[in-house]
RNA sequence: UGGGGCGUCGCCAAGUGGUAAGGCACCGGACUUUGGAUCCGGCAUUCGCAGGUUCGAUCCCUGCCGCCCCAGCCA
């Protein structure tokens, strides 16, 4: 059961629903969520699902996962296994309410036959191009076809033999007989099935017809008894066509309704140019973790839970919008802040030399793994003479506002103790390459019996003991905040980030290479990582920086 | 100039006749062994525009303006 996940709040879909339910129009709640297995899910996909799956919960319904699966051309099995483990990571149970479109060919058969013999459907022999030619335009009408009056003993006896193969692919089609004169194209006598001898990753070579979208998809929801179809607002046009069939067919009445898609600042949103990405390499594949499909932001480390608490944050309207990256972000770091466990790792190290610290002494300093909680424990984390610090932690010359490290100033070791910087050494080039500094064995675990205060805590890790780390950082994959919009001449390709991802080596504590794959965690002060599920290995730790923590103090520099 | 939709704060989004929720972002301040987290405070006299109805309209009516979708035998 899916009774665990958190509720949504209030939106034009949800007053349908009480409305039919307080009328007595409807008396349950049935909805299902139909991907097509031709590419891998996406965060627009993970709004359907909680929608889908949130108003089944909500209402004490069901949702069906079904396969949308009627064009054989570019299904596949292995699609089909990435969407089933991305609704069950997202945390929703479909329980055995698996279904496919396709197991229901053999009924839409039946159910064109019905048609026709109601003279509500006919076989048409023109080409595609000539359908294409009779439909008209936006502004014109279109013709009728002159193979329109075909009798119900013609039509059956060529749609059964369309079936047998005894065409040509392409050669007829079965339309629906609608309104050739319709303002709405999609009532111009559309087609309902199509000849193609293609293997089917199901249905094999069973089959030399398929039908269309419009011919399956209603009928499949009103065979599962769906009582709300909920899609996005592109099939807008399309509902005329739903209700057409389903009256004349005389089934269950599921309603269509539709909802704005998913779009977010800084990426797309559509299976079509994700796969091009993939395809033409700008990204390693479909769980690239720049990529916004449910197995990027997986291995890039954001957790199901952010998922959902985006998808329920951002409501279900109606206009269409961008929704800014920062609100995905600030839902990884709300929940990443409870969960991860704090680790210290030095992104773009410098060397500190404790000069009146025992050489070859080491010592075990206790740190605490999250100060959100408690029953995460503490750790111990190795302290020598000589370490790492962020190179960003020191300045020669340090503007007033800045707490950390400068000559003659002492700043705390984060769970060590009090240090204070004596003298920068250079190299040839005059680059500082290692800080001389002492320290205050008196201040161990970070306090000063005299009461003394620093402004600034660092991090740190023993440069002898120090694991170093495949480091990889993500920006946006695109540039513009709404990549679609291209120059002149130029797609959205254009707006690729050349600098969407740069690769590191840092220092981490040693225990960072026993991390497991996928495990996430806040290096402090820098951000939440994840050890990538691919390549991480003790031998060779990698970790994925899954977003960076608030920096008020890069963003005051920025302002100034 | 056909049909279908949509326009409420920088970004999302409630509200739909009684005088503008919430979140993100942003800006202050408190606190702090992460310049993190947390806490407190600020942030639309105004709901695309113009008329009208009404005691009263973001919500009703009329007319404009702007944006999105549709001419696949894709979904």
């Amino acid at each position: 059961m899916n009774d665990h996940l958190e509720p949504s709040g209030s939106h034009f879909i949800k007053a349908i629903i009480e409305g039919e339910l307080a009328s007595g129009k409807r008396d349950a709640v049935r909805t299902r969520f139909p991907p097509e297995p031709n590419g891998y899910l996406h965060i627009g996909h993970a709004k359907a699902i909680c929608l889908n799956f949130g108003l089944a919960a909500e209402f004490g319904g069901t949702c069906n996962l079904r396969f949308d699966d009627s064009n054989p051309l570019s299904e596949r099995q292995e699609y089909v296994d990435s969407i089933r483990e991305d609704v069950a990571w997202l945390g929703f149970d479909w329980e055995d309410r698996e279904y496919y479109a396709s197991d229901y060919f053999e009924q839409l058969y039946d159910w064109a036959v019905v048609l026709i013999k109601k003279g509500k459907a006919y076989v048409d022999d023109l080409s595609a191009e000539e359908i294409r030619e009779h439909r008209g335009t936006l502004t014109e009408p279109g013709r009728e076809s002159p193979y329109r009056g075909r009798s119900v003993e013609e039509n059956l006896d060529l749609f059964e033999r369309m079936r047998n193969g005894d065409f040509p692919d392409g050669s007829k089609v079965l339309r629906a007989k609608i309104d050739m004169a319709a303002g709405n194209l999609n009532m111009r006598d559309p087609v309902m099935y199509r000849i193609l001898r293609a293997e089917h990753y199901r249905q094999g070579s069973a089959w030399s017809i398929y039908p269309t979208y419009d011919f399956a998809h209603g009928q499949s929801d009103s065979l599962e008894r769906i009582t709300y179809s909920l899609c996005t607002l592109e099939f807008e046009d399309h509902r005329p066509l739903y209700d057409w069939f389903i009256e004349n067919l005389e089934i269950f009445p599921s309603r269509q309704i539709e909802f704005a898609r998913l779009n977010i600042s800084h990426t797309v949103l559509s299976k079509r140019k994700l796969r091009l990405l993939v395809e033409d390499g700008h990204v390693a594949g479909w769980d690239d973790p720049r990529m916004p499909t449910l197995s990027g932001l997986r291995r890039r480390g954001y957790p199901a839970g952010a998922v959902r608490d985006f998808c329920n944050r951002i409501g279900i309207a109606k206009a269409d919008s961008i929704v800014d990256l920062a609100l995905l972000q600030h839902c990884a770091r709300e929940e990443l802040n409870r969960t991860a466990l704090r680790r210290m790792a030095v992104l773009d190290p410098l060397k500190v030399v404790i000069e009146n610290y025992p050489e070859g002494e080491t010592e075990e300093l206790e740190a605490v793994n999250n100060p959100e909680d408690d029953s995460a424990g503490t750790r111990l984390v190795p302290f020598s003479r000589e370490l790492w610090i962020e190179r960003a932690d020191f300045m020669e010359d340090p503007p007033k506002k800045f707490f950390r490290l400068a000559p003659g100033r002492e700043v705390r070791l984060r769970w060590g103790y009090f240090i204070t910087c004596t003298d920068v050494v250079r190299n040839d080039s005059g680059e500082v390459v290692e800080l001389r500094c002492t320290y205050d064995p008196e201040t161990r675990g970070g306090q000063a019996p005299d009461g003394r205060k620093v402004r600034g805590t660092i991090h740190w890790v023993s440069a002898r003991h120090a694991a170093p780390l495949e480091i990889r950082l993500y920006d946006h994959l695109f540039t513009r905040e709404n990549p679609n919009q291209a120059d002149e001449g130029k797609s959205f390709i254009d707006n690729l980030n050349p600098d969407s991802v740069t690769v590191r080596t840092a220092q981490g504590e040693p225990s960072l290479a026993e991390a497991k794959a996928g495990q996430s965690f806040q290096f402090e002060r820098q951000g939440y990582f994840a050890a990538d599920s691919r390549d991480h290995s003790s031998e060779r730790p990698v970790f994925n920086r899954t977003v960076t923590l608030r920096d008020s103090w890069a963003r005051a520099q920025k302002r100034s």
